[in-house]
RNA sequence: GGAGAGAUGGCAGAGUGGUCGAUUGCGGCGGUCUUGAAAACCGUUGUACCGAGAGGUACCGGGGGUUCGAAUCCCUCUCUCUCCGCCA
């Protein structure tokens, strides 16, 4: 969320910012504006208060000791007023502060100077390419077919169990899935990232520490006996190790990877979008972490993109990498990047990766600083996160784009990671 | 799930109603001494908010209450530990 002190301070920068988001700010950051003035004009009348009050407690406490009854009753007397003065102080300032509070959290992060303007996925820029377009055999197949030909994925028996967009793997189609995990996980740790195993629920405070909640509740499956939820990306765990957390500044960029499995409800989505492993419901994915320094946070973006496309690099995907427009991004960035992968039987993108830096925006949420060396006071970390890899649309991909009569042919770096299976029959 | 004990600053650990943001030790930082280091000694060492500043306010797991005054008393929630039960 964003700083008050800034919003106070920058009215027009953020009504400006957010426009490019096709938000219209203007009505928020006023009230903000004229809540935070009134709250602070509260909060003085209230410490004045609150500090003759204290001064007040401490002579009464030596007159006690002096045995000075009758002075002690007089001052005794001067508190009733002032307590109630202080009472309805307080009362006005934590009304203000609610609603401040709820307004502030309304407001999406401001883009990055880099972020194109525009309304949906096709403003779009693309800045990078890569890879070959495959040729396929005759009669080529989408991954659903070929995953149910060699026997490697049962949808339906997902459905008997638990429902749409819950699959079962199978044989070679669970190897790959594990083949796929370690992989990317070794890479990561080669990258110099700290492997995690995060739990899969978490509490309401992590789920507002990166900013699931309070508007995006509906995207998570929750369980109300214990009020935890499930969580939709290994972000929301890994970073909120970050919460409440005053780092050294010599440490940064802290660099975490986890692999999880994630959860979503994707309520609304229908038709080819989800049709085999496009959209699930619970899915696994490799998720990379970044705390950074406010002035490198942009060098680590970079360093976190130019990673990723190594990897789909090295499966040998056909991709493109694409620069968010201010109306496709996430309410929560400041500058994405999504990689997007050819299925090349579906003849669409698909994609696979989304890598984002967020600048203050979670940071400040979750209360996550630094200390720079020389420095007296703590101030507000960045932090990033990109998927490093999502499998299903990468497993989609595989096996649409390395079809041939005779199989599937297993992308060179997994061979290793299948026991040598160089060909799956 | 049942019974009991507990939660204090980076860590350990005092403090059971009055000047306590909190004794002390360790650790960290700065200094003296030393060719350098260690040891010893001296000093310093939380966070947030308000304020131009002086300074003020809040925070002793979270929330609420009693009181002129709460780390200290009461209620409640969460978590940790010990024992019992159950158990991958």
């Amino acid at each position: 969320m964003l700083n008050l002190k800034f919003i106070q301070d920058n009215p027009e920068l953020v009504i400006e910012k957010l426009a490019v988001k096709r938000f219209d700010a203007r009505a928020i950051v006023e009230k903000v504006i004229e809540l935070y003035q009134r709250r602070n004009e509260v909060q003085n009348e209230a410490e004045t208060q609150k500090a003759e009050m204290n001064r007040i407690s401490r002579e009464i406490g030596q007159l006690m000791k002096a045995g000075n009854m009758e002075e002690v009753n007089l001052a005794k007397e001067q508190t009733v007023r002032l307590k109630e003065q202080i009472k309805t102080f307080e009362g006005e300032f934590d009304l203000i502060d609610e609603e401040l509070a709820q307004l502030q959290v309304l407001l999406p992060n401001l883009p990055a100077s880099l972020v194109p303007p525009g309304k949906g996925a096709e403003d779009n820029q693309i800045v990078a390419t890569g890879g070959t377009m495959p040729i396929l055999p005759e009669g080529a197949k989408p991954h659903w077919e070929l995953a149910s030909q060699y026997d490697l994925i049962d949808f339906e028996l997902g459905v008997k169990i638990t429902g749409a967009g819950f699959p079962v793997y199978k044989g070679f189609g669970a190897r790959i899935q594990r083949a796929l995990i370690n992989f990317f996980l070794d890479q990561a740790r080669e990258h110099g990232y700290l492997e995690v195993q995060p739990p899969y629920l978490v509490n309401e405070a992590s789920g507002f520490g990166t900013g699931q909640l309070p508007d995006k509740e509906g995207q998570m499956y929750h369980d109300s006996t214990d009020n935890l939820y499930l969580i939709p990306t290994a972000e929301v765990p890994v970073t909120n190790i970050f919460r409440d957390v005053i780092v050294e500044g010599k440490d940064l960029p802290i660099k975490t990877t986890a692999y999880s499995a994630c959860f979503r409800r994707e309520a609304g989505s229908y038709g080819k979008d989800v049709r085999g492993l496009n959209r699930l419901h619970q899915f696994d994915k490799v998720e990379i972490v970044q705390v950074a320094h406010p002035d490198k946070s942009y060098d680590s973006l970079n360093d976190m993109v130019a990673y990723v496309q190594t990897l789909v690099e090295k499966l040998g995907l056909p991709y493109r990498i694409l620069r968010l427009c201010g109306g496709d991004m996430s309410f929560t960035s400041a500058l994405t990047y999504d990689f997007e992968v050819w299925s090349a039987a579906q003849e669409r993108w698909l994609e696979v990766s989304s890598v984002s830096n967020f600048e203050s925006f979670q940071a400040t949420r979750l209360k996550l600083r630094f200390r720079e060396e020389g420095r007296a006071k703590p101030m507000i970390a960045h932090t990033l996160n990109g998927s490093a890899l999502a499998l299903p649309r990468i497993v989609a991909a595989i096996l649409e784009n390395y079809q041939t009569p005779e199989g599937i042919v297993v992308p060179k770096v997994l061979v290793p990671y299948l026991g040598g299976c160089e060909i799956i029959r």
